[in-house]
DNA sequence: CATGAATGAGCCTTCATTCAT
DNA sequence: TATGAATGAAGGCTCATTCAT
């Protein structure tokens, strides 16, 4: 009877998780696809569940934006940092995280937020945010570069804020579009640039 | 007496027209504050009208937007040519064009609207957009500099589009904010970076 | 122009004022019948308005709810001080407050509060209370009845607390149906009661 | 196995009797507390159980409430009688119910319903109402005490409402807070009132 | 039988837009 | 023509109730 409950309560669970990972898919969907202003029941219907369910989970509209917003920024920082570390001189580290962004602004732009000081993040999720990830990642690379002589003095903060701009979701979008739609073109070409701007 | 009456009459069309300028400075300093978001009494109220006034010549909030988004457009347009068009050589014309394109989206960014596509732009003002304005200018600059050897060799139009991105707004903000909100000095920088980035 | 202005102005301002008495005399009815729970569309349905009409002048239900219930509470105390005020030994005046309070009670009976803490009564309103007001005017005029010898010795608060409960509309209207809804006749078996007291 | 399946039988039924006993004692809390608003997940979680338990006995949470309301009416009903049994004139047993009026609506005061019409009541419950009861062990009690000339004359329905008004739950706790809390001072003094008199 | 996740009608509230004055 | 009160559709959120496990 122990099992029998255990074995309940697991596929129980199971069946919970998976509809949670379906009202996450689809406010992901929805929210990057058109930012914040869809409706709470068309989150709901997209993921086959009744609006209290997604009100269970996350006690109000903001909150799960957030959740979702969090939860691609965590993804995107960690292939960023993985990208980075399976490179080896700091050209090659920027060249792997301009391509790991390009290729996550694609279904993510509305949820990848790139501003230093998110003003609408709520206070209670210690977002540390992805810019500060990011900005440090690419100051820490180019400072790197510049010890080692492959990159062009300057300050290491400035500089990797402008790397920072052009790996904003806006910006991925519309050198994209240059290229129609060929994302790992349009990187290239930014790779090329930095190279050419950043290089000694 | 006819006189009596067209003298009125030219005095009520100044009071409509001064009234007019008023909703759009209101307008445009909320929008340029806030963002779409503002309600239409906080700009009735701001510009010291009733809304009626303001839906008498703007019959949606999104026309009242865009005409005052426009507006702003077409003023940095205008400076962004005249300031082109007063430097000699491709660099100062670049030069030229991150200074006043810095200096314009410090008030002004939530209305600059940089993006190449904007969807949600009623399709009825027939919006040449700043985007295509600046992009073409800035790619002219570019071709014309590669002409004379000032500039490497590349795509005009994605180098122009990468340039583009250093100028979005929301760039100039945050590169503002790691100089003290020295708009200049972030400007400067910048020139910098795309002076070696693009030079030969 | 500027009579007419002012004649529009004033105009507007009756027809507004007209508005809200309205909304005020069907949130009390409502409220007065069915308590704190009917429904803001059902109030503006009575009063001939839409919802954000109430909403202009009251923006929540918990504050349209207060300024009836607050509203009642002063019509009634300014009727019992009144009555008070007009009778001449406390005795009399005793009679006058209970006669008073029983025919507020019939129409109002869920607006009246009697509470010594109304919990949920907006802090904002620096609400004195019925109740508070009401229990120093019987002590007031018991004490003045004990000082003459017309009234029994007692802690005179506490007495007052007794008569109180005595004119809770609950009260007042268990003692109404006894008489078959007759108040006076009600407030009068009442009036009796106190006067000459229960026991031989 | 036959009595193996009795006994689990049994064992459930007695686990059932027990869950049911809690839901009882969890909502009697509740509800005494903080009345009907109660959350029913609330009430569940205090009772150990789910909703659904609850909703197995009591299709809907009037029928709950009224299960509740009407086991504490029974209760006082029965302690009220046996109070009025054992004492042995009308003017002792008048004491011995006020006292324990005023100690069960202490921990009562949202379940005990002195109102003679409790309109909200659902109709299949044929609840006759502790009002009722109290009213006619008030008037039984009045009319003999005025037979044997230990209380005056005057009809004793009015007599006994009046007396009712002073044991309601509300007047209880005012009363209450006057002796700062102390519930048996407090009905002593409801008794010499009602004893004394309050006029000369 | 117990569980508690899921449901969805219903409520409060907001705000772009209209229109009587 | 200007006004701003009025409108009411729309959206966020709650919670009594149901039902699959």
């Amino acid at each position: 009877m122990a099992e029998e409950a255990a074995a309940g309560a697991r596929r129980e669970r199971r069946d919970v998780q998976r509809n949670m990972e379906r009202v996450l898919q689809a406010a992901q969907e929805l929210f990057a696809e058109r930012g914040p202003d869809v409706k709470m029941e068309e989150v709901a219907r997209r993921a086959g569940v009744g609006v209290g369910t997604i009100y269970r989970r996350f006690p109000s509209k903001d909150l799960l934006f957030a959740a979702v917003s969090e939860a691609a920024c965590q993804d995107t920082r960690h292939c960023l940092f993985q990208a980075a570390d399976h490179a080896h001189d700091p050209l090659e580290k920027l060249r792997a995280i301009i391509l790991v962004q390009y290729r996550q602004s694609v279904r993510q732009a509305a949820l990848i937020d790139l501003r230093p000081d998110p003003a609408d993040a709520p206070a209670d999720l210690d977002h540390p945010g992805l810019y500060a990830s990011l900005h440090d990642l690419l100051a820490h690379v180019i400072a790197s570069g510049q010890r080692q002589g492959s990159i062009r003095s300057g300050d290491p903060l400035m500089l990797a804020a402008i790397c920072l701009a052009l790996l904003s979701p806006h910006t991925v979008q519309n050198l994209s579009r240059l290229v129609d739609d060929d994302v790992d073109a349009a990187a290239d070409h930014v790779i090329r640039f930095l190279s050419a701007g950043l290089a000694v």
